[in-house]
DNA sequence: GCACTTTGTTCGGTAGCCGAACAAAGTCAG
DNA sequence: CTGACTTTGTTCGGCTACCGAACAAAGTGC
């Protein structure tokens, strides 16, 4: 997203502190993650579905119950025979605080292991200058939500951090470089730790949102697609086979700096017309004011000019607004032909801030994608804007931690390591 | 690859075979894959790498050995203690074929394996309007590899074939619109498969040349990265995460009608300047034709002109053939940059007709990428040739059946399935 | 009211894997 | 050359996960 060049290391702070495994084998978990999708379940139910004997659901059920995470919740309908006893994955059984450190901002909410937002702070923070001010600020948001959120909630079990620079797998060393210096040698995840005593996941905000998509928005059930998020700069986050994608060094999906306009403006990182420079929201209102004169008519001649501004503009139906914003998809439709020729989605989701543009943003940038692209390619992908709105990020934070707890639930409190 | 616009379907001609599992759960395919890598280990080493026990391990090695895919082969150097009864892979226990069906020509191999071809025939015939007689010719080479190997060698355990179109996964069905008509609804797999006994594995060419490179070329080790395959049409296989990716609908690396240039020549597919019209083997050809005007001094200009005598010309400092080289490597860059900046790749390699010009090609290929990407994915990323030669796709469709027969040792024939 | 279903539990039995013990075969210091 | 120590590979008892059969509980439907 930022025009960093190098990224930050050490997706998990948090490693190897499970050494025992889970009661059972992986079925606890397979049976877990069931529950989680389906909600709520018979043994027999669940049995049938995982292809396991009823014998062995009933052990596992019998050790998973005891922490809470599932629970009996009456019985269902007969279906000829004894009536089930069903077992409900309870959402509330546990929180996770998920954090958004923007560029201009940092959001950070609390959610329950449904994705429900329970408590939400935003708070504008210049964080490109000042880490350990904004992870300073993300702690007080935090505490804050929690004692919004009262004694009634569970402590948080994880913290998911998402940060607007690639994120390097498998080192807890971070390298940000040129963009922004104050990042570099500023280690996230240790200094979130040092204030949470749980888990810390950080991650690259495309790939949060990407995530957050997968789970809670218009991608549930799509294993491929591609995520775009347009904010100060551009990022992409990237599904793969149902895993967020990273690349050998954890810089994939970053086309921010993608060449579009060899004539178009010099960029930060050095190059000439960067997709970030023409469609990142700076540019988006720096280009809207530079219209205007020609558009005497338009209500954004005058006054304060920002980004919600123009947005409001274009759904009102301002000329001007509508320019800025099909160039925007013209750019925009550069990129996603590329990502729709090579990676052959089934989805692409524009997040974001235009993403409250709806199909004026995306019949646009359809139209330019389907003359540049493979009839196959296009015909399988959707090109569909958010609908999870400026929460994403954060709630895709916070999803990290739920994912990879379900995964292991030894991460939950309360499950035994031994 | 081809210009085709909907995927062939039916990646798998045989499924559901192996019901029952392979003596050992997972450790025996554990142990087969560790010794095909290494070659050759001790029991005790086998114990250390896996993680297991020694007495595991002497029973699951036990169990293998009568397959004759593994062998006691000697003792080994002492540690201070008891000489070590090394255990090798048999290489020659098997045999594969390999056949590449490709637009103007059709290559069969046969190999161990280790991916030693140990015979290869390769014959014109223009595939994309006969698929009944490619089939059959593919077949007449097969038979004579067969012959040539000789008894010495066992009959093959399986069928690889490379198609120059995309291929569905999960479906038997195949479609093939516009462009290739006579393919549509031939089923390759079931023809092949009604040819020879054994289980036949259909996939896309460039794939299956990244496959190859995976395992036997530049990529070795290498868990993601691109291939690119310039031939009559022009694609790309991509290794993700040490995978084959597909995409939603496997068309993913068809990037022979990425839009390169929007005043090029018009395309089969309706667009301007696809990178297939400007680099694919036909238009160098007719490119070279169209410039030699301009050069009267080049050998170029006289006689009949096809791609050898390009890359000759070429490699001899031709200034017509390098002018076309240039030229392509400047598209080629176009869409190798896209690749770095979506994916970050650790590696790119040039397959195909212009690999034989290495440096010659990739030069001014990395110098035209390292303007149009960011310097973290571009460092991660060396741009190389393949020198694996014509042989690499055949190769690579051998090489997928031994991938799978390597995670599924029951696809060997004289593997117990019981 | 009775035959039949479905559910959930209990109870051997099996298979995979491990650790301990052991014999075989070696190294190395003196 | 000898004795102490290592390493290897096998054997054997035991643990754990899982399954199938049997069974009681609690239904449905004619």
């Amino acid at each position: 997203m930022t025009p960093a060049t190098a990224p930050i290391r050490g997706i998990e702070e948090e490693a190897g502190a499970a050494t025992a495994t889970l009661p059972d084998g992986g079925v606890a978990t397979e049976v877990l993650g069931l529950l989680w999708r389906q909600r709520v379940l018979s043994r027999a139910e669940i049995a049938r579905l995982t292809g396991r004997s009823r014998s062995t659901i009933s052990a596992v059920v019998a050790r998973l119950l005891p922490t809470g995470l599932i629970a009996e919740v009456g019985s269902g309908t007969s279906r000829g025979g004894r009536r089930p006893i069903m077992i409900g994955f309870q959402d509330g059984a546990g929180t996770i605080v998920g954090v958004d450190i923007g560029a201009v901002h940092i959001s950070v909410g609390i959610t329950d292991l449904r994705g429900r937002v329970l408590q939400w702070r935003r708070s504008a923070h210049p964080a490109q200058k000042h880490p350990e001010g904004a992870v300073g600020l993300a702690t007080k948001l935090a505490r804050e939500c929690l004692e919004a959120a009262g004694d009634c909630q569970p402590a948080p079990m994880g913290v998911g951090v998402a940060v607007p620079s690639p994120v390097e797998p498998g080192s807890r060393h971070r390298t940000l470089r040129r963009i922004l210096p104050a990042w570099e040698d500023f280690d996230v995840a240790k200094e979130v730790r040092s204030r949470f005593d749980v888990p810390v996941f950080v991650d690259n905000d495309a790939n949060l949102g990407a995530l957050a998509e997968h789970r809670w928005g218009k991608a549930v059930g799509v294993s491929d697609f591609a995520y775009l998020k347009v904010a100060t700069g551009v990022g992409a986050g990237l599904i793969l086979g149902g895993e967020i994608y990273r690349g050998a060094t954890g810089v994939a999906g970053e086309i921010g700096h993608v060449a579009v306009d060899p004539r178009g403006p010099l960029c930060v990182c050095g190059n000439r017309g960067c997709l970030a420079t023409l469609v990142g929201t700076p540019a988006l209102v720096a280009r809207a004011r530079a219209l205007a004169p020609e558009y005497p008519g338009s209500a954004l001649g005058e006054g304060y000019l920002d980004l919600v501004a123009l947005e409001d503009a274009a759904l009102a139906g301002d000329a001007l607004a509508l320019r800025v914003v099909e160039e925007a998809a013209g750019h925009l439709s550069i990129v996603i032909a590329g990502v729709l020729n090579l990676l052959n989605p089934g989805l692409v989701i524009l997040g974001g801030s235009l993403a409250r543009l709806g199909a004026l943003l995306t019949d646009p940038i359809a139209r330019a994608v389907a003359g540049q692209t493979l009839v196959a390619s296009a015909a399988a992908s959707d090109i569909l804007t958010s609908e999870l709105g400026p929460r994403a990020t954060a709630l895709g934070a916070a999803t990290s931690v739920l994912v990879r707890a379900l995964a292991d639930p030894t991460l939950f409190p309360g499950v035994a390591s031994a």
